[in-house]
Order: structure tokens, then C-alpha cells, then sequence
DNA sequence: GGTGCGATTGCA
DNA sequence: GCAATCGCACCA
């Protein structure tokens, strides 16, 4: 599965100041298909979702409650939607970490200039991290699509649990 | 052309 | 517990 591969894996940013911000990512969340109930993509294409539809390796970032930005890589095939959504990341500055989907927008400074932009840069990209062992990976359902029915219920949350003890949230 | 709400966060 | 804040999906 793609969204537990992205775990551990190097997200970059080009500021346009030239600085580069990086940070393993260390929590996603997958979308899968038109069938996916929690999925932007259920009600068939319109113009938030058009980059879903795209084939993957290109950015999904939209606008949450007016407020918040929400990165997802696209995943799928050409017409099938299918994306990943980014809910948390190594801060840039190494500190500490930006956990939630609006903070890792904000620390890493994307918004919807980025909607579309392909993975492989300049502005937006990722690099092989070391991966992530199974004994750090823990599976959740779905945080904040509790109207999903069933497909809210699914598994499809990976969190790196560093010590791995414990399922976060 | 008008209205309602969300893949959230932060503060009371 | 609840307000903030706005693009856009949906209905008329």
C-alpha cells in the first residue's frame, strides 16, 4: 500500500527565499477510490477535487474551514481518484513535530499555489527516507470523517509510533 | 444567485 | 465546549 510506503519518506519544501525545509513524514491517512465515502472524491469530480483525478505524483492541497490547508500526494491512476492525505511531519526546524494536517501546511508553508504541483520540484518534493520498520507502524481508523458509515471505521490511518508502544489518538 | 458546511485548530 | 473563516458544492 502507497500510504504506508510514504511513511518515513523525506517531505521538501523550496521556500521562495530559496530556503529548503525538510521532515520525514510521520502520519497519513489514504483515500481510496470513488467508493470511499470519507474521500472528497465520492461525489465524482468538480473542480476542489480535479487534482485527485489526476494520475499520481502530483500534489492535493484545499482549504479547510477557511483556515487550514491539507497536503495529500495523488496516488492513483488517471480517473481514479485515490490520494494520501499528510496529518503529521518532523518539523523543518527539527524540533519538534508538526502533528495535524492544518499544522504540517503551516510549517512547511503550502497552500493551494501548490494544488497540482507535480512531487519531483522545484517548489514541492520528496526524497527516500529510511523506512520505517513494521514494529513502528500502527493502523487506525480515519480521524474526522465519522459521517463515512463504514468506510470511517476502515484502517486506513498509518501513525509511526517511534518507541512502538502505543497507538496515538 | 443564495446558502450551508467541512479530511481543523486554538482558545475559553 | 465553541468560535474563526471562506471556497465551493449544491439547491433554487
Amino acid at each position: 500500500m502507497v500510504a504506508r510506503d510514504l511513511l518515513g519518506r523525506v517531505l521538501c519544501r523550496r521556500l521562495p527565499d530559496g530556503d529548503v525545509l525538510r521532515g520525514r513524514i510521520l502520519e497519513v491517512e489514504a483515500y481510496d477510490g470513488p467508493g470511499d465515502r470519507a474521500s472528497h472524491a465520492h461525489r465524482g469530480l468538480t473542480k476542489r477535487n480535479a487534482p485527485m483525478f489526476e494520475a499520481g505524483g502530483i500534489a492535493y492541497v484545499y482549504l479547510v474551514y477557511g483556515m487550514h490547508h491539507c497536503l495529500n500526494v495523488v496516488t492513483g491512476a488517471r480517473d481514479y481518484p485515490a490520494a494520501v492525505l499528510i496529518r503529521a511531519a518532523e518539523s523543518p526546524d527539527g524540533a519538534s513535530a508538526a502533528a495535524g494536517p492544518g499544522r504540517v501546511t503551516r510549517a512547511f508553508r503550502i497552500d493551494r499555489s501548490l494544488d497540482g504541483a507535480p512531487l519531483i520540484g522545484p517548489d514541492l518534493w520528496l526524497e527516500e527516507g529510511k523506512r520505517v520498520p513494521e514494529a513502528e507502524v500502527r493502523r487506525t481508523p480515519r480521524v474526522g470523517v465519522p459521517y463515512a458509515g463504514a468506510w470511517a471505521r476502515k484502517p486506513y490511518r498509518f501513525v509511526v509510533v517511534p518507541g512502538g508502544e502505543r497507538p496515538g489518538r
